[in-house]
Parts: structure tokens; sequence; C-alpha cells
DNA sequence: CTGTTAGCGCTTTCAA
DNA sequence: TTGAAAGCGCTAACAG
């Protein structure tokens, strides 16, 4: 494996030359510069990260740790940002309780990164303190605030004339949302909001119930991709036409609605990744990055249309 | 940042009986490692990697490289196999071309990890090389194969009375599968091998197609999931039953396979990545893994039935 | 079983 | 603008 030593010999300057050469550190003549660069790089020098590090104190590799490998878009954003940027990305899976457990038990990230992005993690106050006390900055991708989303699409909506809107929110989801239907002007009818399984049998049986309750909505918001997938079909095989009959919009599960084409909130999940790693780079060259994240958008698809009196 | 010495110091001992304690090497006595052990918990004492890696030689790290973050259980496995045996796992992204051609142009590995694993990318030869060069252990999960997957898919149907069988190909595979499909004892037709845009809408056109030709199939495999989710809302659009007057197998897509009910071939993603990884952590300790790799498998759910004459 | 002594390959003063 | 020298915090021989 040649050294930088090698290198340096190679080319006739000290390793001290060829280490400010090679990092564009100023005090090299230009000439000295493009010299040495070519010398490294015909003897395909590779530098050695560990002995860099331990000699500069700066490791140049950054943790990401997420507990949903699944948001895909989130980590390749953020892994490419990282990676134009020069660090390193260390991947931590934190996706049952007992890697999380292995993970904050003793937080190995001690020495080993220069920095922390939590990605699609909801942190509890001890995990955010035992980050902490690693003592590299932290960023934290926010989760995905349904409000946010449900606004979108309820206003969606109302600009197609409903005014008869169901929600249909996933098992879980333990607050009530209708205060959004509430600020955009809705009136809010409790038969209209209602929870199922996320899964396109929870949606089927959404219809079922909602067949039954007499008065069908207009349009209905699902927070789950899956129940949006069931309503659709179920409704369909009902003799509904959507959106004629009934409008749609999910606000979940990006491949499934583009798959079947239905109205949805995206979460612009890349940009969202991008953002948070520019944020952590930022602060470690101590500086502050201005912009707010980017946030989810609607997608206009098949599954809504105008409200037909 | 407390470091070795320090530990040493307070546990009365030297940085080597601290670093061999740590590691669990031989040479130390229970009592003392017990002691030197919660000395350093106590202090919350974290190894510099750099140093050790430096001093050391090995990297503890492995560079995992993915086309494809979408295959998220592939990553998991292989992640927490990694981790398990105690390496940081260094995650590089190849999603497009220009990404690919940056890492390739320069291979960054060059002293930074102690293996390669290569999930979900085709290499070419150009690429194999690069990699090869670095000087470490490769391995590769191999692609999907098809093959087999249509064998699994094929078996089932006939198993259950099948014997006019249609193949749905997603456009860009570029070979023809008939042989399996003889090989299993089916009569071929022409126009029951058709090849789709691996989307809803192509799949739906698949359906119109069969219909215009005449007799339809019994059975329909298709190599997309979408595809095969557009078969089936084209099929009861048109009053089809599925599967009694038509049954579908997905070789694709599992997420939407699960969400609509439909008979699959799923890959046990997650354990090819950690096979993967056993494999290479293998090389490393210079033994050799023995298992082949687990395959892929059928799920059935409710779009196949018995063949009704 | 334990300690001492050299480095590992860089970066960073400090001089020249 | 360049070089010499002194570590960074560990591990690995080699002694004891």
């Amino acid at each position: 494996m040649t050294s930088m030593s090698d290198v340096a010999r190679a080319a006739g300057v000290s390793a001290a030359t060829v280490s400010r050469a090679l990092r564009g550190e100023p005090g090299v003549s230009e000439a000295t510069r493009r010299y040495v660069t070519e010398v490294a790089k015909r003897m395909r020098y590779a530098i050695a990260r560990d002995a860099s590090s331990l000699a500069g104190g700066r490791r140049y590799a950054v943790a990401v740790l997420t507990a949903d490998v699944g948001r895909g878009d989130l980590l390749a954003g953020a892994e490419s940002a990282l990676r134009q940027a020069g660090y390193d990305v260390l991947l931590y899976v934190l996706h049952d309780a007992e890697a999380r457990a292995r993970f904050f038990d003793d937080v190995p990230l001690g020495r080993r990164v220069d920095g922390v992005l939590a990605l699609a993690v909801r942190l509890s106050e001890d995990e955010r303190a035992a980050l902490g006390g690693v003592g590299v900055p932290v960023v934290a991708v926010p989760e995905d605030d349904l409000r946010e989303s449900l606004r979108l699409a309820v206003g969606h909506l109302i600009g197609l004339g409903h005014r008869d809107v169901a929600l249909v929110l996933a098992e879980g989801v333990d607050e009530s949302y209708d205060e959004v239907l509430v600020a955009e002007g809705l009136a809010v009818r409790p038969e209209w909001t209602v929870w199922s399984s996320p899964t396109v049998v929870g949606g089927e049986q959404v219809v079922d119930a909602l067949l039954d309750g007499g008065r069908l909505p207009t349009a209905v918001v699902s927070s789950s991709g899956e129940v949006a997938l069931g309503l659709f079909l179920r409704l369909r095989r009902d003799g509904r036409e959507v959106p004629a009959d009934v409008s749609i919009v999910s606000l979940e599960g990006p491949e499934l609605a583009r798959a079947v084409g239905l109205t949805a909130v995206e979460g612009a999940w890349r940009e969202r990744g991008e953002h948070a790693a520019a944020e952590l780079l930022g602060l470690l060259r101590g500086e502050r990055v201005e912009s707010g994240p980017p946030s989810a958008h609607l997608v206009v698809r098949n599954s809504t249309g105008p409200y037909i009196g």
C-alpha cells in the first residue's frame, strides 16, 4: 500500500507538503500542488483515513440513524448530500426495540463520527440525552406532520367544491384532527371520523360502515395508503365511481398511490434528507442553514374530482 | 475525552492491559479483565477507532454498496449481521449513473474498509475489476432469478390444475421464459406471452388484449407487482372473479401483493442480506460459509385458486 | 499474566 | 513556500 511518504519521495517533496497539497490547504505553490496531485494520482494513492483522523481530530464521518430503511428516499437524499461534502456515512438501523436498546445502551458513536443524523426515528427523552452526550452535533428529521398533510388534502377538496369530507385515521393515531376540518370551514360529523386498521381490508370495512351509516361523504381522506386502496376497491366494487361519486386522497404510501393513480400528499423525502444533511454540515462548520425544511405537497391524480351536486 | 491511558491510570494497570482486557484478548486474568472493564464503563470510555485501526491494521468496517435503497430489507439484514459482528457499515448509494461513475472513478474505499458488500447492484466487468483492485474481499448478492421465481409460480398453478397460463413480462426483460413453462409441462401459446410496461395501466391493457384475443387463460403470472394489480383491477371491473375465473401470481412487489392479497413470490431479502454479510465475515476470518443463500418462496394469498373446468 | 517500547500514517506547529 | 519534528491514541512485539 503506497503511503503519503511514498508519494512525497516520488515527488521530491516532504510529506507535509503532500498533505497540504492534496487537501487544498493554503501555503503550497500552485505548481507544486498540481505536480503532487498528479504524482499521487499516478501512484493510485489513497489516503489512510484512520491516520488522517487521528492526527487531524476530524473524522469526516456522520452516523445516520434510521428506524425504517423502508423510507429509502430520505436515506438516499441524506447519503448523497453527505457524500458530496466528503463525509462517510455510517448506517445504524434501529428497526426493533432490541436493536434500539443495544444501540442506546452504550451509544457506540464516541470518537467515531463528527455528527449524527436521526432519520425517521422518534427519540425518547432518554435517547435524545444519550445522543447529546456523545458530544457531537445531532440533527433529527421531524416526524411527518399529519396535521399539515391533512390541511393540504382538505384544501384541495374544498377547492373542488366538496363539503362532505370523511376522515379515516389509522389505528394508533391517537388524536382527533377535527379542528383542521373546522379551520378549513367544514362541518364535522362524528360518524365521518373513523379509525381503521391500516390495511386494504380495513379500508373496505370503512366503506361498508359508511354505506350503512346512510349518506355517503363526497370525499374521503385517508391517513394510510393501504386504507385508501381499500376504499377505492370497495367503492368500485359497489358500483360507485371514483372520483365521480367519491373522491379519495391518501396521506401516505406514495408508491401505492402512484401505482393506482390516487391523489396523495407526498413528503418530499429525498429533499428532506438532503436538507437535514445540509443542516448538519452547517453545524459542523459552525454555520447555520437559513432555509426551512422542504414540506409535503399534493400530487393530484385521478381519484379526486369536482363535487357534483 | 477520556483515553485509554486515562483508564489505565485509573485502574492502576498499563494501557496494553486495558487494550487486551477490553478486546477480550487472552493473556489477562479474569479478575483484571473484570475490573478494567468496570472502570472503563464507569469512566464512559469509548475507544478511538481511528487509533485502533491505525495501530491494529484492521478497520472493522465494511462498505455496503446499493443501487436501490428501496430494497430496504436486504440492506437491513446485512446491516444487522455486520453490526452484530462488531463491524461498522459504510453506506454508498449508487442510485444513478452519475453517482456510480463518481464512485468507480476513484473507488474511495482504499484503506477505509475491510470488505465490500454489493447489494442489488449489477456490476459491469470494469466495475467488478475496480472493486477487486481495492484489495479486500467482495461479496455480491446475485440478482433475483426470474427463472427460479417463475418456476415456483408455475409449479403452484399446475398443482391447482391450471393448464392455460399466460405470462406477462415487464418491458426490458429481454429473454423469453417459455422454456420454463415447457419444462413444467405446459403448452406454450405465443399470444399468452406478452410484454407490458411495468405499471397498473400496463396490466389493465394486457387484460384488454387478452380479452380481444379470444379465450382467456385460467391463470396469469406477472413479473411486475404493479402489472399484477392492473390485471386484478381490470378483470374485476370486467366482471371476472379472481381467482374463480382467473388466478394471478405476482413475481415482484411484495408490499403491493400483501396489501391487495395477491399470491406472490417473495425474495427473503432480509435473509439474503444476512447471508451475504455472513459470507463476507467468513471471508474476513478466512473461513468459508457452507450454506447456500436463502431462496425465494411462494406466499399463497387470495388471488390463486383451483382450476374450475 | 503484565509492562515497556515502538511504531501505524497522517496533520500540525515551528523554523527556515 | 517548504521541511523537520512531535505527536494523535491505540496495538503488537518483546521482555520480564
